[in-house]
DNA sequence: CGTCGGGTTGAGGATCATCAAGTGATGTGG
DNA sequence: CCACATCACTTGATGATCCTCAACCCGACG
């Protein structure tokens, strides 16, 4: 009963799981949440790079990752690519492919991951059938559909200072929402994808960066990202002026 | 059984409504399909302007337009309105609550319009027990998706012109998959929300629709548009040159 | 006929994309 | 261990695009 290979699979079991109540199991427990423990696939390691699936391929199932990010990328006939969503551990990846039983865009892992896999056919079954799962599944899709829409509130923005800092601060968001500090985190991605995902240019995004760490607002080296003054990232974030209102600074007047 | 009022009602049922492949009901019959008529509220006809929800409000139900169309949008905390998405016949308005249980925009007719109003809690009930019909809900909550990610791909473009002749483009093929003609409709809402639904400013649409008439593309009175060159349409919309390759036209020459 | 809302058109200037060069970290091979 | 290549990012200069402000047009409607 407690041999090694039964600890092993407790240990990575959704019970055990500290995403569970963000993840599909969120309020199930019992022999329910084993019946959707068994179908559950943990799959090795994905490395940086790798993809879930591509564009084209049938809904195969649905995948959560346990740890590190994707990002979803749509490629346009020109070849260059853009960015739909980044998700994060808990955030259920692949419901592109819901409408037309087959996917519009590739998952690509941002760095080393670790995912669950979820045949889709065996979750609609099983949540016929266990009512707490029908409705986790219609909830964890609505979290989907609002960070789509908050992608869009994003994207919809005219100044690129009020897109960048909408999207630091949501990511924040993000991460206190699996147990990570919001306030001092690591992007997973590159300059270039967030550009890709906030209509931008690349350079645009750096310089944003830089601007924002001159106004004291954040710390940034590389990836690493400290939120500073959250209030005023926040005002900035929903169309405040761009000026800081205390911290007056000189820009490079002539 | 054959009452006037029995076939008023047969006359608005699931079973006789010409959306009914592109609705809920597709791929559902007999008894089953019974089942979800007798949940479906038709409501009274609702007038421009109207409201089916309110940010805030939870959710109860979801709707769709028999005829008529929709705007969603959200209002950012200074006041001015973000349009989400354009809701045509046969497509599911109020999915947005899906993640939070409280809708997180607000849904306002574009003209005078009829809804079914389907309440939440007893539809997720019939989808437990009639499999066809949770496969559909989440086909028809996966074309949301879809059409979002659309969005998307809009608001990503750098030229304005080139959302543009892709909201027409996309338009035109919603229109065509609820029997409408795809080249020759009228656009349901104003200048100001195609505006704020791709993220320009007003006179910059108004432009983008004259540029595209002089240029031999559409045919363009008011709100009433009609596609003259599809193919240059597609091609201006996946980011072509602006001008005009090979039918030379001389611009504006009296 | 006057007004009003929606739409069009024009002029000017700010923002951001583009091109281009430079920096800094990381890794690789001699 | 150091040159060297590579990659991700930063910074600078310039010009096109599109937002803003403003006037104007037009059809609807009282």
């Amino acid at each position: 009963m407690n041999s090694p290979l039964d600890l092993a699979h407790l240990r990575r079991s959704c019970s055990q799981c500290s995403l569970q109540q963000l993840c599909l199991p969120a309020g199930i427990s019992g022999p329910e949440l084993d019946r959707l423990d068994e179908i559950v696939r943990r799959r090795r390691p994905i490395a940086r790079g790798e993809r879930l699936f591509r564009i084209g391929d049938s809904l195969e199932a649905v995948y959560v990752a346990r740890d590190g990010a994707f990002k979803t990328v749509t490629l346009s006939e020109d070849g260059d690519e853009q960015v739909l969503g980044f998700h994060l551990p808990g955030e259920l990846i692949g419901l592109d492919a819901l409408g037309g039983g087959a996917h519009r865009c590739e998952a690509v892992a941002l760095g080393d991951a670790n995912v669950c896999e979820v045949p889709f056919s065996q979750l609609t079954d099983v949540a016929a059938q266990v009512p707490g799962l029908q409705q986790q599944l219609l909830r964890v899709i609505g979290h989907s559909l609002n960070r789509d829409h908050d992608h869009m509130g994003m994207l919809v923005r005219r100044q690129a200072n009020e897109r960048i800092a909408l999207f630091l601060h949501g990511l924040g968001e993000r991460f206190r929402q699996i147990g990570q500090s919001s306030t001092q985190f690591k992007l997973p991605m590159s300059r270039e994808d967030v550009a890709r995902y906030l209509g931008l240019a690349l350079e645009t995004v750096s310089r944003g960066f830089t601007r924002l760490q001159e106004d004291g607002v954040i710390d940034v080296h590389g990836r690493r990202v400290e939120i500073v003054d959250i209030e005023e990232l926040t005002r900035l974030a929903h169309g405040g002026e761009d000026e800081a209102p205390r911290t007056r600074r000189a820009r490079s007047t002539p």
